[in-house]
DNA sequence: GTCTATAGCGAGATAGAC
DNA sequence: GTCTATCTCGCTATAGAC
């Protein structure tokens, strides 16, 4: 039996008006800096400027806001990903590595260097999202499996004669990567005495993207030639 | 003027006898799932089998267990990372790049195979504390800076040539890959339909490594012979 | 040292007035 | 739709008995 539906019908973006893009955005903000339960419902109602019974109203009990939140951008994501690769492939298929790694790290690069300062929240929620214990295994098989997928099947093609679990393996160290980097935690300005900017994406993804697609020529290229 | 130290004095490993212990072995192993605002010290005291008040008794405040909690291993783990960086250069001055990689990766590796399974709830709550844009900054540059530097100087002289801003931007995402890794979140079983186990860390490792070396090789080391 | 008891606060959720 | 008011619960921290 499904379960009872809670808060009030949206429309497709998990919006309801400008209250409900507000109460999302600053739940974005405050549940990518402080995790779940780092985040009260008061808060988001003070800072979005509504009134507590509100949020409760639009979006149902606060795990259910979390998931909305999660999911709102997650689509969008995917879609930028998979038009990215369909558009190499028109170029020339199978789609050589690099443009693969490309089509996937892109996007973010994109989606963090946006005026949409959302666009860096929710990156900052993916960190959270990806490294989590609890909500890992959930959230990320639930949004980002099926896209996955296509990406290692590409990967496949581009890496022939590789172990299947060596694909999976790298593409895991890809994701470790891009997870840090878009953590955006700070750390990288103080541990590099100013040198390098956590925020100075460009220079970070221009790094990012050869680094990767050489973990997988060494691991998975063996065979293969360059 | 100090802070007026809370708690009652306590051994070098932060411990304070048997039940000392076990609240620190139990709070290691929630935050690592939970993070810090997903733990109750009530449940801290129920699993541990002791007083709610004696937590606070023994450690002070929760901010004050929690680093405790981070820093009784991070002396041990820089100190195996040191001492194998100095057993690498002992052969060999200026130590070559995978050698490197390797002192700072296998007591990792060696933590996570343990049989006490502390050290594997450690390494989970690096990758909370290391992905958190709050404990972060504060933690991780106050725990592992200085021997970060260490590591940073023997890549420079293994990668000559190399813009020092390029060595950071490869350490972090080196740290972003193991630090995926070890939050052992299981989302890689699921990704790979089982092929993959999160918690096989000899493969894990084994892959890691020349994954790593190749992406500081492309990126740092075009100007240097191989 | 250990535990009982509780102070003081803030959480999530919602009933019901408007 | 919106907001006031409140219910019920669980939290951290500590005072004080033993």
């Amino acid at each position: 039996m499904a379960k009872k539906p809670v808060g009030r019908p949206r429309g497709r973006n998990g919006e309801s008006g400008d209250r409900g893009a507000a109460i999302l955005d600053v739940s974005e903000r405050l549940f990518a800096r402080h995790g779940y339960d780092g985040v009260t419902l008061r808060t988001v109602a003070r800072e979005a400027g509504v009134d507590l019974a509100l949020i409760n109203y639009y979006f149902g009990p606060k795990q259910q806001l979390f998931d909305t939140v999660f999911q709102r951008r997650a689509r969008i994501l995917n879609d930028d990903r998979l038009k990215a690769l369909n558009a190499a492939r028109a170029e020339s298929d199978p789609v050589p590595l690099e443009k693969i790694i490309e089509a996937y790290l892109r996007p973010l690069e994109m989606a963090q260097e946006s005026e949409d300062q959302g666009w860096r929240n929710y990156c900052a929620l993916l960190a959270y999202v990806n490294t989590s214990p609890v909500w890992g295994p959930v959230l990320m098989s639930r949004h980002f499996d099926a896209p996955m997928e296509t990406f290692v099947e590409a990967l496949s093609a581009a890496l022939p004669n590789t172990e299947r679990a060596d694909l999976y393996w790298c593409y895991h160290f890809m994701s470790g990567a891009m997870t840090l980097t878009f953590a955006n935690t700070g750390r990288i300005n103080a541990m590099s005495g100013g040198l390098c900017r956590s925020d100075d994406f460009q220079t970070a993804y221009d790094r990012m993207i050869p680094f990767v697609v050489a973990g997988f020529e060494q691991v998975c290229g063996r065979l293969n030639n360059r």
